[in-house]
DNA sequence: TTGTAGGCGTTATCAC
DNA sequence: GTGATAACGCCTACAA
């Protein structure tokens, strides 16, 4: 007779099963919680379990029920300060759901890159896939696709009909450019975000809502690819225009960029053009001159998107949590005309 | 008969054999590229494989191989912006590699977290760990706890004596403070990370051993948490001292935060104080005044632990990288006295 | 309530 | 060089 340790094994459902003096099957039924099993029996294999410190083997169960027990995390970012923070809300729920997470990285955005990424998702057989590629084309692609995996976007395009979960980008933008007008500015620029992106066309739309509502002029929207050091080009450009008073601008770090760029060309914030920026991170507060920004909370998204994908994964209503509140943090870059 | 696609099944191993004319052993032969296997009885499995689109089952081969061909992240970080861009770099080299990743963020770093996280990695059947926890306690957890997966840890402790692979904290930190002394500093204080980080420790070697090297006077220094908003308070606080005219920081996110403590209580940079941060996030060139701070390579960093890893699995002579080199970013926060 | 048989898709081991 | 056969550890189905 051999056993597990003699052989240098890890205990297996046998070894528990011939500890415990009953049937494998039997140990197999404690461990999925099955309704039909003497309280007795069930302590008896507990208790060898314990004993023999047996712990299921993953890749067993996953042959045999096609199912991993594993999260994917599609993400087509580039470790950029909102979706790294989701990113962790969505590991947090997901463990605390009993699953794993794969996370996979897009380093381009081509259908077959897409493509090639959900194959390999799919040959790790995830039960589900968070997807945090704020493309647009990333989207259609996934569409197109007709994936027989349950996934969850985080972000929402217009005319959506996938399960998704997002902040009310538009929402956040109206509020930030109402926050502008409200200040006094008829001249509101808007330095957009990248093209293809998500958030930049909702971010751009609730600009356009909010001048069009309060009959402002609108001004074509400065395209810009979301980085610092595209905020600073795109103020020193602006600083030759004199024709606005104040910018909303798609993101945190290219406001942050654009400030400085203003600050070389001799255009004061707020004194000469009041800023406001997207995201709130963390050192928005803390920069001269602090940045009024729209603040979201990237890591309850995260985890939000794991409750919707659990719910369909597991044939449950999908929650209907209403999209997620922004909130305006009024600072310095921003102030009365 | 019936064949795969009938049944809703994924193609297997023995429906490619079928196909082929050959026994589904000779199609795993191909899949492992045995050596004594005839040309063209290989092309004629190739061809079934294509025709297919059969795909190996990655359960079935853990199962019985009981590995994975997964790599495990094990992280107890809050997003930074270091971390975060190594793990892009992990993931990059890993997948590129053929392996998956299944990262896992620790919540707590008590030693039952911790031993928590490596065991349900290990029940993942991971084949190798990146650990990205950069507290003392983890790392002593971790050596005690004689882990039978192999790891790399991206943080050399003192006196490390496993596998690590970092860039060189202290001398990026002489460098910082010895640029202080060069502009004619002669009090310089630091502004550290918590006293259980590893990075911490290194920076704040490097700071003292720059001073003793100079015959400068060391000041006991302030303990904060690498927030933002920490090196707000801490810029007020110190602003009522003035016994020092050159700070350096640990991380660039206290340093902003520490700058705006100063801006408010009236202290200028670097007509008062000169500051040096350490990161070189991406706003560290855009703010006010823009930082000097010390830049390193956060995602060479992760792809190199990738390397170093996968050369312990396979068994393989580990790479010697030497550490990696930081640089000194000078901007305008700090100045001649 | 419990046990027995069979199979999930792959690799390993031995024949031929 | 190729093919049977037997695991790997688990779960589902059926039998007792």
């Amino acid at each position: 007779m051999s056993t597990a340790s003699e052989r240098g094994r890890m205990p297996s459902i046998r070894d528990v099963a011939r500890l415990a003096g009953v049937s494998h099957q039997t140990v197999s039924r404690v461990l999925n919680d099955h309704p039909s099993i003497r309280p007795e029996t069930k302590a008896k294999v507990l208790d060898a379990i314990s004993v023999l410190d047996y712990r299921p083997n993953l890749a067993a169960r996953a042959l045999v029920t096609s199912k991993s027990n594993m999260l994917g995390i599609l993400s087509a970012t580039v470790g950029e300060f909102g979706p790294t923070s989701s990113i962790v809300g969505i590991e947090d729920a997901a463990r605390e759901a009993g699953y794993s997470v794969s996370t996979l990285n897009l380093s381009a955005t081509t259908p077959e890159a897409i493509g090639q990424a959900l194959r390999q998702l799919s040959r790790e057989q995830v039960d589900g896939i968070v997807v945090l590629a704020p493309q647009v084309r990333v989207f259609h692609v996934l569409r197109g696709m007709a994936v027989d995996i349950p996934f969850v976007t985080l972000q929402t395009a217009s005319g959506s009909d996938g399960v998704s979960h997002s902040a009310d980008q538009v929402a956040g933008a109206r509020a930030a450019t109402e926050h502008l007008i409200s200040l006094g500015h008829t001249d509101i620029l808007h330095l957009a975000g990248p093209q293809d992106w998500i958030e930049a066309e909702s971010r751009m739309r609730g600009y356009l809502e909010a001048l069009r509502d309060a009959d402002l002029p609108t001004f074509p929207p400065i395209r810009g690819d979301w980085t610092a050091d595209f905020g600073f080009f795109a103020g020193e450009e602006l600083s030759r225009r004199r024709d606005f008073t104040g910018i909303f601008v798609a993101n945190d770090q290219m406001a942050i960029g654009l400030m400085h760029g203003f600050r070389v060309s001799g255009v004061r914030v707020p004194a000469d053009v009041s800023v406001v920026g997207f995201d709130d991170i963390p050192v928005a507060a803390h920069v001269a001159p602090s940045l009024t920004t729209v603040h979201q909370d990237f890591t309850e998204l995260g985890r939000r998107a794991v409750r919707i994908l659990l719910a369909q994964i597991r044939g449950e209503a999908v929650p209907e949590f209403g999209p997620l509140q922004t909130t305006l943090r009024l600072r310095e870059s921003s102030a009365m005309r």
